[in-house]
DNA sequence: TCTCAATATTGACATTGTCAACATCAATAT
DNA sequence: ATATTGATGTTGACAATGTCAATATTGAGA
């Protein structure tokens, strides 16, 4: 019933990204905070099924200005979206003490 | 190429419980620090699959004084298990920075 | 040698991670 | 008008990870 860990990133760049955070940005944003590099499909496939379990909502939003092509799809945190996210960030904080590098 | 969650609470526990570290201490580390709770299996699972990438190791344990029963198998983090738990906890202390809960 | 308690392992399936290939769509060039 | 193009989103398929019930192993003591 735990967030995998991409979940967990993807979640929180979206945070991050706030009313910018589609597609490309939420990917970029993984790569620039967590040095992960996955492609788009991986990033929608993760935030979809987020959103099927609650997580996370999303709405198109129409292209803006002059520029061409696809609507973005916007995403956002749900209640219990942050509800999971700050879980995982108290285990995340308690997992740490006390632990050693050698 | 990163590791999973589980994984990378597997390796912590093991951490913590210095040469202490087989199936069931593990088991009740997650539970205690982590508030994972899982069965022994996914506990062993879990670890032979990490001994397979070459992160931890682990060697039979004759059953001490007079406790009888099957050796204990118990797990030490590698060279290169310390490295990846090294990066994981960079990753994780990056990732919350500048994180505001509403 | 039979049972028992402690421990480990297997087999099978659910969830998550991953991407190449393909589909959509509005602007603009033809 | 319509063909092209650039930006974006979606599908299908498979690999890796998470999960546990059921089963196997082992040494001490009854």
């Amino acid at each position: 019933m735990s967030l995998g860990e991409l979940q967990q990133l993807a979640m929180l760049a979206v945070v991050r990204l706030g009313s910018g955070a589609y597609g490309a940005a939420i990917q970029d944003e993984l790569a620039n905070v967590a040095s992960r590099r996955v492609s788009v499909a991986t990033v929608y496939v993760t935030l979809v099924r987020l959103e099927e379990r609650g997580l996370v909502r999303s709405k198109e939003e129409r292209p803006p200005d002059g520029r061409g092509g696809r609507a973005r799809r916007v995403f956002e945190l749900t209640p219990s979206g942050w509800d999971a996210l700050g879980e995982a960030r108290a285990t995340a904080e308690r997992i740490w003490r006390g632990v050693v590098q050698p």
